[in-house]
DNA sequence: TAGAAAACGTA
DNA sequence: GTACGTTTTCTAG
């Protein structure tokens, strides 16, 4: 094909449809089979041919094709089960259509082309493409506006009914968008027709206002906190991750896999006898004599073809999708479901091989500059830093990898040093590009919003980057996509998810770097092997993204990954660059004071033991306790030894014996210690002198978050020794620490989910939960009640949350376990639904596997149907509680992904620091406290609107000091 | 020296 | 009775 060929390409089955509603029903005369839309179709090929050979028109088709979609089957029901779902059945009468106009196809000599998976959308933006790439003309029958974001000065559109041109001008005129923004317009309107959700409340209208304002949809997804409506800010924000998905299923695709080229479709001579055979069948007269005619074909001479008539139902077919899970996995060819579909990428990533040799080592910047085009070209590359520390606050780059391909990736060394083994250490390893030339060209990459970049636990390489000044803008997280789909079942880390789905065994860092004190950094290790094993890991990365996408939404799982997931990469990874201040005098002290009592300590408990010994040994304390002074009560722990716990010494002190109550005490002075006031220093970094922990967002089965190196969720308050230690936790100089905390978030979620009504109300009345749930109990008024019976009801409420049985009431309360069955059975009579919600949550599980929250976040409990009665008992505990710890954890992850925009909007600087599962910590300057305190309230507050409408009110409580303890 | 076990800090 | 991470001791290699 050459630029001076002209492409026409006939929208088929879109013709078929209009066709058949707008000409008068028409049937043939022998039998009354109805044609109407075979011969609305013959005499539209027929008016395009005729004029084609009219030079006049200017318009001479030199190729043809008729597209029609061939199943209902394709990728974007996998992308989005509901996708053309309220598509009803077609008329019983256009059935048997579809099958005839194929042959009236073949008849005019054209070619007849379908795709298995694909609409005739795509096949004809295939063509397109090709066609435009080769510099010729298309014209697209058809007026479709799903196709007009192809329209462009190579291509046009052509409304056969309406004889109407359609270009880059009527485009515009028509939806006030230019056709390359179609997409953007669509994926905010959406499209009822094709069940395509978009954004509510926004119309074409809208949707050309709001592109011509902020350019394109992720402009405007991004800064939709601008907009000045109400509605229409909050829908924008709300479906954005809609909008999103949308854009994915109104996006042609180009590279539809086609059979016949270009050249396949060169426009044949009319064959005017096996025309007119089949117009003869159809019974058309009219037309028959016009072919006759310009065909010069005598129509008497020939016989009317022979035309099977069959229902073919395959164009538009009702679906059978049995649902989103899959029994065995064995797609049946004719009506695989979404899941089937998604498995079968699985399969497909499955069986991939690896090869290491074909990873490239770019060492200078032509070639990387190729690459990053590459990866332009793509629109979605798999990104992976390589440093010399898992801190991602001190680490140093050593290289980056990319891959825009599978198989094919590549590694940039940019840090590595020569190991010449010398002690002033060796230089640089000669042939790797300055890290300021790479560095500027990355940024260009990962700062395009357009670039998706993919990574395995992203938030560490964002901060890397970030310290490089670079911010990535658009990021998927294999990670996430993950724990999305599999949390509770195994863990989330790159090496477990390429076994599990890629059926490989990457490369073990131990392997290269070695291990122990004599473990290399990756900037020593040579760039051959370096190469290998960072290529690899992009490479993993991407697959896995190929694969953990679908599956994401093969499951209806999309919005849990947009609104709960992916959102807080950048949200978290801002709150541990920023960290914390902690006061090293403070620490200091208290680490000498804790040092000398437990020295005292020390000396007491030897000398009450009558021996000197490790009192930090459990087993040899277990010997002096219960083998040498035959203290009675003893009990063993499963491997045999003497159990030690604390609440066992303090049973044995509660009956007067000394020497437990001593080693209890040196338990919490040298937990203290060495947990706290000897660590916490170490974690102090050395450039910006404040601590950043490190969350974990996959950490959990249940989706709350996890703290780490160091742990600021486990920072003591229950005593008044360990309170101290959050004294050292400080604001900056004209700065407070703001601590903002739901009140009894756990309950208040079970008294929604539960639908429990006396609980409903007695937060509604801010009631003090635990005395109303005693006074319900044990008909106990409220007004004075004994300290002892709130004590127990507050034991039985958390007990519930954790899914109660009569052992562990039993321990928490130390009383009899039938005693304790007692306390619960009492409680279920007074609140039978709490009984029937955790009969009901178990059964689910049981059923499906896995539990959900209010957001749609699932946890799995795989072994809920153990045979071993303690596994199972376990995991219904557990499977009780995920729904509702869980859905807290989704309700302040929200309100975390909105609190940064809340706060800038309102102008106020203050930063959050810390999040410690129902608490939030900010610093704030002093002069802003209260407006902040106002403002973090109102987003926790109402942190799981829009989606959830509680039926309790959330409480927060909120207070501002100099430092942690004050401030809580 | 790596990993399990026991203990204990938090919500 | 739920969910975590860190420290120390102790054992196996």
């Amino acid at each position: 094909m050459t630029k001076d060929d002209h492409l026409f390409l006939v929208d088929g089955s879109a013709y078929i449809f209009r066709a058949f509603h707008a000409l008068p029903p028409l049937t043939r005369k022998s039998d009354g089979l109805p044609v109407g839309a075979v011969a609305g179709f013959c005499n539209m090929l027929w008016k395009l041919l005729q004029d084609a050979r009219d030079t006049d028109v200017g318009v001479t088709p030199t190729h043809f094709a008729v597209i029609f979609d061939y199943s209902s089957k394709t990728f974007r029901k996998e992308l989005y089960p509901e996708y053309k779902a309220n598509r009803s059945e077609p008329p019983e009468d256009l059935v048997p259509q579809f099958g005839l106009i194929r042959e009236a196809t073949r008849a005019f000599n054209l070619p007849c082309i379908e795709v298995d998976g694909y609409e005739a959308d795509d096949i004809i933006a295939t063509y397109a493409r090709m066609a435009t790439e080769a510099g010729a003309q298309t014209t697209i029958i058809s007026s479709d506006k799903d196709l007009m974001q192809l329209v462009d000065d190579h291509v046009s559109m052509y409304d056969p009914m309406k004889d109407r041109q359609i270009g880059i001008a009527e485009v515009v005129k028509k939806f006030g968008v230019k056709p390359e923004k179609m997409i953007d317009l669509q994926a905010l309107t959406g499209d009822s027709t094709d069940n395509i959700p978009g954004v509510p409340g926004i119309g074409p209208k809208t949707a050309a206002q709001l592109l011509d304002e902020y350019g394109d949809l992720d402009t405007l997804l991004e800064r939709a906190s601008e907009i000045k409506q109400n509605k229409r800010r909050e829908n924008l924000i709300e479906f954005a991750d809609q909008a999103r998905l949308s854009r994915e299923l109104v996006t042609l695709k180009t590279d539809t896999p086609l059979d016949i080229d270009l050249d396949g479709l060169r426009l044949e001579p009319q064959d005017g006898p096996k025309l007119i055979a089949f117009l003869k069948a159809m019974e058309f007269n009219t037309l028959t004599r016009r072919v006759a005619e310009a065909t010069d074909t005598d129509a008497g001479e020939v016989e009317p073809a022979t035309v099977e008539v069959e229902a073919d139902t395959k164009a538009h077919g009702p679906d059978l999708d049995a649902g989103p899970e899959s029994g065995d996995g064995a797609a049946k060819d004719d009506a695989p479901t979404p899941a089937a579909l998604a498995e079968e990428r699985a399969r497909a990533a499955a069986s991939a091989k690896f090869d290491h040799d074909a990873y490239v080592c770019i060492r200078d910047v032509e070639t990387l500059d190729a690459w990053i085009a590459k990866a332009r070209e793509a629109g979605v590359v798999a990104f992976d830093t390589e440093t010399d520390s898992l801190d991602a606050m001190q680490a140093t780059l050593a290289g980056f990898s990319l891959c825009a391909a599978p198989g094919e990736a590549a590694y940039v060394p940019l840090n590595h040093k020569a190991g010449d083994g010398d002690l002033l250490g060796g230089g640089l390893v000669d042939g790797q590009i300055p890290e300021a030339d790479a560095l500027e060209r990355l940024k260009d990459l990962l700062e395009d919003p357009s670039i998706l970049v993919v990574g395995q636990n992203l938030k560490y390489d964002w901060l890397v980057m970030k310290r490089h000044g670079i911010e990535i803008a658009s990021l998927d997280d294999t990670m996430l996509l993950s724990y999305v789909v599999d949390a509770g079942t195994g863990g989330h880390g790159m090496d477990a998810l390429s076994e599990r789905w890629l059926g490989h065994k990457p490369i073990a860092f131990k392997d290269i770097a070695g291990t122990g004190k004599k473990a290399l950094t990756f900037d020593m290790i040579d760039l051959e092997t370096a190469t290998r094993y960072a290529a690899e890991d992009a490479d993993i990365t991407l697959r896995l993204w190929k694969v953990l996408k679908p599956q994401v939404l093969a499951r209806g799982l999309m919005h849990v990954y947009e609104r709960l997931e992916r959102p807080l990469v950048a949200v978290l990874a801002r709150m541990e660059a920023r960290g914390i201040s902690v006061d090293r005098q403070i620490l200091s002290r208290l680490s000498g004071e804790f040092a000398q009592k437990a020295a005292a300590i020390e000396d007491e408990i030897h000398e009450l033991a009558g021996e000197r010994f490790n009192v930090g040994s459990p087993k040899q304390l277990g010997e002096i306790l219960f083998g040498k002074l035959g203290l009675p009560g003893g009990t063993k722990t499963k491997t045999g030894q003497w159990a030690t716990r604390a609440s066992l010494l303090e049973d044995l002190a509660a009956e007067g014996h000394e020497l437990p109550r001593r080693i209890v005490d040196w338990r919490q002075v040298t937990k203290l210690k060495s947990t706290y006031t000897d660590a916490l220093p170490g974690y102090i970094n050395p450039e910006t002198k404040r601590v950043h922990t490190s969350y974990a967002l996959a950490a959990t089965s249940t989706g709350r978050l996890a703290s780490s190196d160091p742990n600021l969720q486990n920072i003591p308050i229950r005593t008044a020794e360990g309170r101290r230690i959050r004294t050292a936790f400080v604001a900056d100089k004209g700065n407070k620490l703001i601590s903002a905390d739901y009140s009894q978030i756990e309950l208040r979620v079970l008294a929604h989910v539960a639908d429990i009504a006396q609980l409903k109300q007695a937060f509604a009345d801010g009631i003090d939960i635990h005395a109303m749930t005693a006074s319900e109990m044990f008909g106990v008024p409220v007004e004075g009640m004994p300290a002892e019976v709130r004590r127990r009801a507050k034991a039985i409420n958390f007990g519930i949350i954790y899914g109660i049985s009569a052992f562990g009431l039993a321990n928490q309360l130390g009383i009899e376990r039938s005693e304790a069955g007692e306390y619960i059975k009492t409680y279920f009579e007074r609140f039978p639904g709490i009984r029937d919600y955790m009969e009901a949550t178990k059964a689910f599980a049981r059923e499906n596997g896995y539990v959900e929250t209010i957001f749609g976040r699932r946890a799995h409990y795989p072994e809920i149907r153990s045979s071993n009665p303690q596994v199972r008992a376990f995991n219904e505990r557990a499977a009780i509680n995920a729904p509702i710890q869980g859905s807290a954890a989704d309700i302040i992850r929200r309100a975390m992904i909105r609190m940064d925009d809340a706060l800038a909007e309102a102008k106020l600087s203050a930063q959050m620091l810390l999040q410690v599962h129902d608490e939030l910590i900010f610093e704030a300057p002093e002069n802003e406290v209260e407006e902040t305190i106002a403002v973090v309230r109102e987003v926790m507050e109402n942190a799981a609107l829009p989606a959830i409408q509680m039926a309790v009110p959330l409480h927060v409580d909120a207070a501002a000091a100099d430092n942690w303890d004050e401030a809580h």
